[in-house]
DNA sequence: AGGAAAGTACGATCGCGGTCAAACTTTGAT
DNA sequence: ATCAAAGTTTGACCGCGATCGTACTTTCCT
């Protein structure tokens, strides 16, 4: 189609809201992937992430961490990259995913 | 009634669970309650907590809180008193409920 | 003893969120 | 031109948790 606009919409640093964050992190397969991408400390592909749920679902996951903040997303040819936003969550919540990703 | 054991049951440090606190932490009036504790410093009655649901809803949220571990509860007469386990919460998750009650 | 105060327990309701399958779109490779 | 790969969209289902009112229990006060 044309027109198709494939780029999603990120909030802003200023519109982060730490209810919306708290309920994309609180599901365990969200968190795993704030993990993945956190442990690896570079971009993943959907596709690429170790997940047990299906295709549909983890699209819908990614959308609930991008719309709260959590991840920034761009294509790359067919795949779609995944970006930890780390820097801007640590300005507004400091110390926040350094406790949801510490290693226990 | 006799018999009737008051004292309910609390995890111990060693039990504290991530998705539980989380789970305990995602809801705004448990959220709520937290911060007043914190804020606070000291101990309070479950009737004393300015909340925006009825009294049995109020209950449902303490005991969820107690079962993760956020705090612990004693009797005082007929009042139950509240007391955050911050020190026990630090050592088992650091930093969460500092990202938390953060004035912002 | 009787009543008020402070919570708890129990059902019932009800909306939201996680899940999937199926159909579709876009891009890249052959 | 086809075909495969990677996600998305839509619709449906379904279970869980937040909520409330009512009835109940325990303790304190007079």
């Amino acid at each position: 189609m044309v027109g198709m606009e494939r780029t999603p919409s990120h909030p802003e640093v200023s519109e982060f809201d730490l209810q919306k964050v708290l309920e994309a992190l609180v599901d365990p397969v969200r968190r795993s992937i704030v993990t993945q991408l956190d442990a690896a400390g570079a971009d993943i592909a959907c596709g690429a992430f170790d997940l047990s749920v299906s295709k549909s679902t983890a699209t819908h996951h990614f959308k609930v961490l991008r719309e709260a903040g959590l991840i920034r997303q761009h294509y790359a040819g067919t795949s779609r990259m995944n970006t930890l936003r780390r820097a801007e969550m640590d300005e507004v919540f400091p110390g926040l995913l350094d406790a949801l990703t510490a290693t226990r």
